[in-house]
DNA sequence: ATCGTGCCTGTAATCGATTACATACGCGTT
DNA sequence: AACGCGTATGTAATCGATTACAGGCACGAT
């Protein structure tokens, strides 16, 4: 195996000998310039690039005490709301030079063994976690070493957890969306819930809530139905909010998922949207403007979000700031055509 | 710093220790238990429970030459049908001790430079490509070297690349879907096509041509319009529709995404579906059977695609089977409520 | 002329696990 | 008793880049 051999892949000490220079000066020219002469670096570049050499990045980790990666902790991969997520930390982290690799928090095998040791070691230099719901059990041992990589959280994020994490003001969002279904001239007004203990729900319930007393208006646990988020859960709902004897005209779904689920199966039981009742829904997926009716909802700027957590990431990795702090972007109501004034009766 | 100091971390060396054994036998223990005695296994295997010990990745892989992870390579990741897909190959994946990375691949800074990266050397031991587009050139380096990375398609691929796939019969498809048009009645079909030079438009536009041909009906080229398999495009469609002096009765769109577009572009300027026209989709994402109306579709199997291309490359990887062969999985038609007889005129 | 200072470069130790090679031991054969 | 063979283990080289440390050199100050 030689520089002929096809599959000979050159090492640094090929380039330094190629230009005339020790391994150190190669190195060194390549991770900071402004240590060799222009000169020097000049002809480092010039073997690099006559020799195809590509850094051999398990030699760089290993004597750099790091991995060159960062991992993304993703409840239900296949959930289009996450992976637009990803998608912003995948475009940032990976032009900063970090390998993005993602994990799945909801696979049934052994998914918290492997948590773990993301948590715990050398698989990742800091974690991105979109789950809310990781048990605590598992940051046990995370808590208590002080090698621990960083942690940033994104959408969700887990109580009292003392890393940061870049969020939307859910209460807010649930706010809006309960007001403007108040200015339609909505007099019951009801929600469907995500998981109950998730922090999703659990803020966007409190801002319903406050929403419906701060107009004076009833709270009619009747009219709260739990779903999981999921289309089919907001299929389940619009059922039980059939078989409620004093119906809600207005309905506020926590996600648009379920707020699709909701329209769908009150459709194809002839009740219409938003004739008979107003739907408001919270993400502004895709799907939301092209639906039928077209989904009034709370926007989140999902892009923006994985972004912003990658941005928060790579500064507390970089080191000099620890003092990174969370970060809440804003949500705004998009009405569009599945809300309007309540039935006349 | 000692195995009292918080931020310790056991080596091989420290478990060896423990144990009463060289770093050879531990090493041996973990990897090739058959190697060593019941024993030593368990003593071993105590003194690594007793430490707490991790291996660090960065010297495994550098000193077997390999990285422990495989990246797959995917178009657009905020897009459901991909990030489906790359769930099922994420967990069949994580459960075989892989990290796996992903690259978007239409990422605007420097995407180029990095596939040819991962394509080149040492960031991954294999790739999954969901993306047929990727550019000749990038391959260029890849064909030439012998020690390059294997390579699995899934989905889409890189016709006469010479690497196995995962793929669906996208013909078969297309003729399920026009098939089921005629026999409800309908003479006069269109096709909405995705991007005209991806391999799965020109496989369905064959099916499609195919299945028109075959029963004697007309392939009017007014009738295929272009999109690029987006809700967008799908709503652009059907103003080209409606611009259309002589319609096709049934349409068949390459996507569900262009399907529903379709559907809600047609809904707000007053056309019924399935009365006034029929529409086809094509993948059953998820969405599908809760759209107004319920989405007639041609069914993919997205996680199990992921899973066999992550099967696929496993065997590649552990180096056994050079004769593993492309995987084709079966496809059907989903009757729902977006298809009817077209309409008496 | 001598010394100090700063800049650039080279030598060699280092990161931590794997594995080729060497050794030791037990047991059956001749 | 000597030998061969197989199994279990230890010793030390190895993977390839980074970086602590140690020169070496040029230039200005004394």
């Amino acid at each position: 195996m030689n520089r002929h051999d096809p599959n000979f892949s050159p090492k640094i000490i090929d380039v330094a000998r190629a230009a005339g220079v020790s391994t150190a000066t190669v190195s060194r020219a390549i991770t900071n310039p402004a240590m060799v002469t222009e000169a020097t670096r000049a002809a480092v570049m010039a073997a690099i690039a006559e020799t195809g050499y590509i850094v051999n990045h398990a030699a760089r980790n290993l004597r750099r005490q790091q991995t060159g990666g960062i991992v993304v902790l993703v409840p239900n991969l296949s959930n289009p709301f996450f992976s637009q997520i990803l998608s912003g930390v995948a475009a940032v982290m990976s032009e900063a030079g970090f390998n993005v690799l993602v994990a799945d928090t909801q696979q049934p095998k052994g998914a918290d063994l492997q948590i773990a040791q993301y948590l715990h070691n050398n698989r990742a230099d800091g974690l991105i976690v979109l789950d809310g719901a990781i048990p605590e059990s598992l940051f046990a041992d995370y808590r208590r070493t002080r090698s621990r990589p960083p942690v940033v959280f994104a959408c969700e994020w887990v109580e009292g957890f003392g890393e940061p994490s870049v969020t939307i003001d859910n209460a807010e969002g649930a706010v809006l969306a309960v007001n403007h279904l108040i200015e339609l001239g909505h007099h019951k007004i009801g929600h469907v819930l995500g998981p109950l203990d998730n922090v999703l729900t659990i803020k966007r319930r409190e801002g319903t809530i406050a929403a419906l007393e701060g107009a004076g208006f009833p709270v009619d646990p009747d009219w709260f139905f739990e779903g999981d988020f999921s289309l089919a859960s907001g299929v389940v709902a619009a059922r039980a909010w059939l078989a409620t004897s004093d119906r809600p005209t207005g309905v506020f779904c926590s996600s648009d998922a379920m707020a699709c689920g909701f329209m769908a199966e009150l459709h194809s039981h002839g009740v219409r949207v938003p004739e008979d009742v107003s739907v408001v829904g919270f993400d502004d997926i895709e799907i939301a403007q092209h639906f039928i009716p077209k989904l009034t909802t709370i926007h989140q700027p999902r892009t923006a979000i994985g972004e912003a957590a990658a941005r928060m990431l790579l500064a507390r990795l970089s080191g000099n700031s620890d003092d990174v702090d969370s970060v809440r972007l804003t949500v705004e109501l998009v009405r569009r055509d599945s809300t309007g004034a309540p039935p006349i009766r």
